[in-house]
DNA sequence: CAACTTGTAACTACAATGATTACAGGTAAT
DNA sequence: ATTACCTGTAATCATTGTAGTTACAAGTTG
């Protein structure tokens, strides 16, 4: 009775995260996989979709990924729409053919889509202001903190 | 490979917008369903979730919804929640068991919970922010414009 | 050539959605 | 009290997304 938004998203961020983390040593899709602890074919499906969307490169036959850009130039918002989780100014789904001889019926869809879409414009805003610099800062932060223990 | 919120939360935004347009008629779940355009089961089930979150009153047996509340007291935030369309404080999913030996890995949902989290909680802000009046109201706006053309 | 990789397709199990039918149980008017 | 209507709810169904698995073609390197 409730959904989730996929964890496509969260996933490419570990990935990311992870590739540069790993920079000196080489990123292959079972490397990846194994830090997420799931299937390396999962991995290269969602890799795809991050090289589509400009964010990794990567090459047939040749082991390990890198970032396209910067790492301060990838905004969760990035990732998010790289990986398909949501139909584009779809979050919330409207509900079709309204009766157009009522009041309520002819109007509410243009009512409410506005709405949802300054509701979906906030979260972006959020996503947009997290880079994966900022990721891979707060990943070091909390190991830190795991160290010292 | 995408998916939406239901449209369970905008058939509940249409549901108290006309319970309240239609107040000085009955408004049962075959006259909403009307509106709508879907089956009145559909309707009688999300009604139930909006009566139990104390949103609208219904009575077995006896024909007709009314708002429990002052129109301006019912929020957007309030029928979203009260829908259940998505698990509470789990709009994003975070991949499960990510690999404890691995810095990133064990790291990575410390980190990006409060994200999702800020992003989650700036949707719902907006949510929270639009009550069923605005929406009541800018069905009779857009109704105006509607009938001058 | 051999050993490795990426990129995909096919298949699976599972869960949410939205519609539909059916019916138990409540209410009200004649 | 019988009839006619309503709400509440369960069961079923088709469709779709998710996430994992296996398999393999095609590319690369030593």
């Amino acid at each position: 009775m409730k959904m989730s938004i996929s964890s496509r998203f969260s996933v490419g961020i570990h990935i990311l995260t992870l590739i540069e983390i790993n920079k000196d040593g080489v990123s292959s899709s079972e490397y990846l996989a194994g830090s997420v602890n799931t299937n390396p074919a999962v991995i290269r499906k969602i890799m795809g979709m991050l090289k589509k969307a400009g964010l990794i490169k990567v090459q047939p036959g040749i082991a390990g990924a890198e970032l396209a850009k910067d790492l301060s130039d990838i905004t969760l918002l990035d990732v998010y729409k790289a990986v398909n989780v949501v139909k584009d100014n779809e979050l919330f789904s409207i509900h079709e053919n309204p009766n157009p001889d009522c009041t309520v019926g002819r109007n509410i869809q243009n009512t409410i889509e506005p709405l949802f879409f300054s509701a979906q414009g906030a979260l972006e805003k959020v996503l947009e202001n997290v880079t994966i610099e900022d990721v891979v800062k707060d990943v070091f932060e909390k190991e830190k903190l795991h160290v010292k223990r």
